[in-house]
DNA sequence: CCTTGACAGTAACAAAAGTTACACTTCAAC
DNA sequence: GTTGAAGTGTAACTTTTGTTACTGTCAAGG
């Protein structure tokens, strides 16, 4: 774990709060689609990215989802952080978008820590930064933009966290995701399709120049 | 300033920090619709809420607004503080909402007294979780519920806000706020007054029942 | 093979929201 | 009083999005 650790968070923590991190923090992996969070869940421990992706959403009354934003590498749950000392429930659901490897800290030291390490506090405050502009990334989108427009963002998002052009989802997990019907995404896949952005298959679209 | 700072803040910091306060922060009042921040300032100081309301806005590229949240009494700005630690520029505009006082801090302070109080980090982290769940519920009207329902959550909030069941707003300034157009606010609100729940007059809406 | 269920394409329609246009009222300034 | 700007009411229409329904295709398992 140690070197895990190190390779990804020696730029920003102080040696002393890594070996701290190494000796209490344990490491966890989670396969594609395992779900890390549900809402209303009381959460424990905060999680460091160490490699993969999360997907972070939220849920309406019916059950229905809509994408937030993404966790990448190096990146911690800032609802997690609030939740964890206000001893509130999740807000949120957080489903591993990639096979990922995270370390696992427990909330006491969080506290702890805020107190102790400069370099901890700045980390916690820039996650909340993330995160809040993340959020208002996702508003710009649901409030300024038709649905087409949300579409290529879905997919460039989309391929950026998972590096790769080829989007191996159906037009119904993409539905869920924007929070809209099957039909209107099938509808404009084949419009972008029809304009040579992108290529369709079952299972799957490859995105040629969004 | 020191009454007024008890009053608001004395069951949530220590009276070292309030003393601290006391002696760095200095008094700002805004007048009712007063600009506070602009989108694209830089940051140099973060308010602590005495009295009023300001309210949080966010625009898109054609110059047209979107309402994301109120903060009030006893509240800070969330967004300040990651903006000032980061030295970013501010993604949102803020306006008094009403005559309003406020405490302005230093940000070196901020730093400073993260690591030195407790009770002004639990203060900094509730700020945040109020702040991300005002956003998430934001999300939720925008990508969950129709213009009617907004319009309803809308006057809802403002009653609350201004703690007046009579609104001065135009039609045209809740069109801004709801980011829509002010023919569809006047075709709602009519309906809601022919549904006796509203009464409509020239530059105010009295809220009966909601 | 053949069946079955998941996936995708598409038409036809309905609902919600945005747009344009115009009439009418109020109110303050002249 | 007259004028003009701001505010409101409403009709008619367009665009966007959501819904229903039906078709065809693909792939795995029997």
């Amino acid at each position: 774990m140690l070197t895990d650790l190190k390779e990804n968070f020696t730029h920003i923590f102080e040696d002393a709060l890594i070996a701290e991190i190494n000796e209490v923090g344990t490491l966890k992996e989670v396969k594609e689609g395992e779900k890390l969070i549900e809402i209303g869940d009381y959460v424990r421990s905060m999680p460091l990215l160490l490699k993969g992706a999360i997907k972070i959403l939220r849920e309406d009354d019916d059950g229905d989802e809509l994408l937030l934003y993404f966790l990448e590498r190096g990146d911690t749950c800032a609802m997690t952080l609030t939740c964890c000392l206000g001893q509130t429930k999740s807000e949120i659901r957080a489903i591993a978008e990639l096979d990922t490897t995270l370390i696992m800290i427990p909330i006491q030291k969080m506290e702890e820590w805020t107190g102790k390490y400069k370099s901890w506090r700045n980390f916690v405050f820039q996650s909340y930064h993330a995160r809040l502009t993340e959020m208002l990334e996702t508003i710009d989108s649901i409030a300024f933009y038709n649905m087409d427009e949300r579409l290529v963002k879905y997919l460039q998002n989309k391929k950026k966290v998972t590096n790769d052009s080829l989007i191996n989802s159906t037009h119904q997990e993409i539905a869920y995701e924007l929070h809209t019907s099957r039909v209107v995404v099938s509808r404009l896949l084949k419009k972008l399709e029809s304009m040579g952005k992108i290529e369709l298959n079952r299972n799957s679209i490859k995105i040629i120049a969004l």
